[in-house]
DNA sequence: CAGAAATTTTACCATTTGGTAAATCCACGA
DNA sequence: TCGTGGATTTACCAAATGGTAAAATTTCTG
């Protein structure tokens, strides 16, 4: 009985959550939430329905564990930026790893920006209470950087919506990247050269 | 029989038509397409579920025929992007106008996301023959202006999509702006002098 | 190895959902 | 005003889908 959360999780139940995750995040990323169907999770995951649900409390959990899961990772590159770096340097550098983000975790950044479209009715509590405080403390790191002159004047919640939307797009809107991009060139260095201009024009006076 | 596309459409045909295409889209931006029933629709529609079939041919056809219509309007900011205007002045205006689609068809602009989100399995052949062709001709115009030395050298394709992603993040990402930005803010007013002041920056050298 | 516990399968079920057939209603032109 | 074709409703249906009960099987432990 695997459901209680005070139980140590055995080798096999480990391995299992693993690699229905792992199939969830693959098809709800593809087909949304409501797309998304237990069937198609559970052939992507190699087992049984039924033997989904012995694993997870049902479809909803499978998408708040994975949600979850992700916010962490998803803020990561955020919390790395630096009080005591270079201000230019550290926003540059952020800007690149969140490029590498969307680059190697397209699914993640996919099933992140389906939930948020669709109003977060399932995370809309945790970006409060996680992502809300970590924005408002970067804010304020940076709105620092502008009075002691490191950086121009500028809105720093707008810039980090910027931040956000130039890097996630080539993960979410993908399929029209690659329609509209000639073939054979490589996207994510077009864009790094490209985003790491237009960020640092506007942050170098 | 309104379904053949022969006759012309009566009174009631072009309002009921109207009154269904708005209440889809409605219910097909908010939820998604798998998301959205004809149930839902209908009830948005003031209308019963056979009545909308009466009228469309299936969920697919209110679809498809909402995502065509809204490919000329999504469309046309970035036609009116003028050759014969200042290069700078053109592209910030190109800025302005689409983050005025952003603040004025929110719907419009989240329904567009959620398809291509999900691979555009229904409009990508209307991306390639609508899109694309007019994606290259404004790509080649801000080309000739580099080459005429009225703009610095950077990618017409990337500079694009950062307009895009920057501009539609408001509409789709709305409910994670709200959750970050103080209530009472006109997030639309600090968004477009963050953006011309970005784009300002990057464009004049 | 024996028995218990964990895991997986088989056989279901209730609800939702896209869609249809046919009867009924209604607007409008002759 | 009456008949006709367009518009609408009523009563359905088959498939898909999330989920469950219980039997069967595998794994672990002494």
């Amino acid at each position: 009985m695997p459901k209680d959360s005070a139980k140590k999780p055995s080798r096999i139940q480990m391995r299992n959550r693993r690699v229905i995750l792992d199939a969830a995040l693959e098809v709800f990323s593809k087909h949304g939430y409501r797309g998304a169907t237990l069937d198609l999770i559970a052939d992507a995951a190699g087992l049984s329905k039924p033997n989904l649900l012995y694993y997870f409390d049902g479809k909803k959990d499978i998408h708040v564990t994975l949600l979850s899961q992700l916010m962490e990772t998803w803020l990561d590159p955020l919390v790395e930026l630096d009080p005591n770096g270079d201000p230019v340097k550290e926003i540059l550098a952020y800007v690149q790893r969140k490029l590498d983000m969307a680059r190697d975790l397209p699914r993640e950044s996919r099933l992140f920006a389906g939930e948020i479209l669709q109003g977060a009715p399932r995370i809309g509590p945790e970006l409060r209470t996680s992502l809300k405080p970590l924005f408002d403390e970067k804010c304020a790191l940076i709105s620092r950087w502008i009075d002691q002159g490191l950086l121009p004047p500028l809105d720093p919640a707008h810039l980090i919506f910027s931040i956000w939307a130039t890097t996630q797009h080539y993960a979410d809107f993908q399929s029209q990247v690659e329609v509209l991009l000639p073939p054979r060139m490589n996207t994510y260095d077009g864009a790094a050269v490209h985003l790491a201009n237009m960020f640092r024009s506007m942050l170098v006076r």
